[in-house]
DNA sequence: CAAGGATTTTTCCAATAGGAAAAAATGTGT
DNA sequence: ACACATTTTTTCCTATTGGAAAAATCCTTG
């Protein structure tokens, strides 16, 4: 016995939208049910939220309607010894210094780390040189601990980020850090080998 | 009896990322139950392919698990994608509560990453319970951005850290933060798996 | 407005999911 | 190695899903 609920139904919200995917190709049920192999009869049912989508369903219906199955939800839219550790002191880092970048490893004498983590500053208003992508494989977090920061990723639009944000990305892909602010920035990255490392 | 399919069963790989996303938190099945509101035994199930879990049971899971529904589609085959990269905003975390903190993940719905970054809140003077050190396999590193933290690691000394200092180390040894100061303590922890994960 | 075709909803039943509890496996410490 | 606690997997059973076909609704057209 289905309950007359229209309380926020989490399938119902579901429900429409597929039925909008779908109205919006102008397709009939028919029409999806033999493009993603199931029943009419189900399809029917779950767009107006009568029963609830099996996984493989719903994986189906998104090859039927040629969506990702993510469209149907985006709703809101290591030697290192084991036991030990290791501590650095603010100021107590070893200097490098690169193009681009001058960072300091936190821990350097600590090898087949997991990750490596190191403190960055960059100079305000550093050129940027498009050129000098850095490219290297793993992944890389940053995080802006004081100043502006622009981080150029290769092929996309560049992103600005202030103290307290952070990204996240493959390494693979050429990137680039600059200070945009008046101040000089100050950066932490950390990176770690992917995972067939 | 289960076949042994090592085909690409569609929702294998959902299992796996399953398993995956629930491990990365370091929680167990009951934990996840409790949270989401479902049985242990369907979780367990899911995760191994042997059920489809119907959208109703997705939705609450996904609440249990405190990601995006579209998180548990976006990689149709791999986890972070790769080439692509992630923002977090200053105060656009989703948080997390334990026993002995209060974290935020800092990209919850980006799973199999090659590195876990958390940003947690220590509360100024809060009661130490050495009955609860944390262990997990992998490794950890921890910066202060602000205040003062001690960090016991057992059968160590405690460590006191204050803004700017950073430890490395190994997540299977019991470790325990606490805030030291009159303030309370903000933190940055990024773990991750061991070698062989 | 009646007839006929197209589309959607219902009905009925077999196949599958989901939960409670038992069984097995996996870890702890002693 | 042992018992003990914790976590995961199985088992067994009920509730729900999903499909085929029948029934109802919705066009369109004369």
């Amino acid at each position: 016995m289905t309950e007359v609920t229209d309380a926020p139904n989490p399938r119902a919200d579901f429900g429409r939208r597929l039925r909008q995917l779908r109205r919006d190709r102008g397709w009939t049920l028919s029409e999806v049910a033999e493009r993603s192999g199931l029943a009419i009869s189900t399809i029917s049912k779950a767009e107006r939220g009568v029963i609830s989508l099996t996984y493989d369903r719903l994986s189906q219906l998104a090859r039927g309607l040629e969506v990702d199955l993510a469209a149907f939800f985006n709703a809101e839219g290591q030697s290192f010894e084991p036991g030990s550790f290791a501590v650095a002191r603010k100021g107590e880092f070893k200097r490098q210094e690169t193009v681009n970048y001058v960072y300091e490893m936190l821990f350097p004498d600590m090898w087949n780390k997991a990750m490596t983590p190191m403190m960055g500053s960059l100079k305000a208003r550093e050129l940027v040189d498009f050129e000098d992508f850095v490219r290297h494989p793993g992944q890389e977090f940053l995080v802006v601990m004081e100043g502006v920061v622009t981080v150029f990723v290769e092929g996309r639009a560049p992103v600005r980020l202030e103290a307290g944000d952070s990204i996240y990305f493959d390494s693979a892909v050429g990137h680039l850090y600059a200070s945009d602010g008046e101040r000089d920035a100050r950066i932490l990255v950390v990176c770690a080998p992917g995972p067939g490392a």
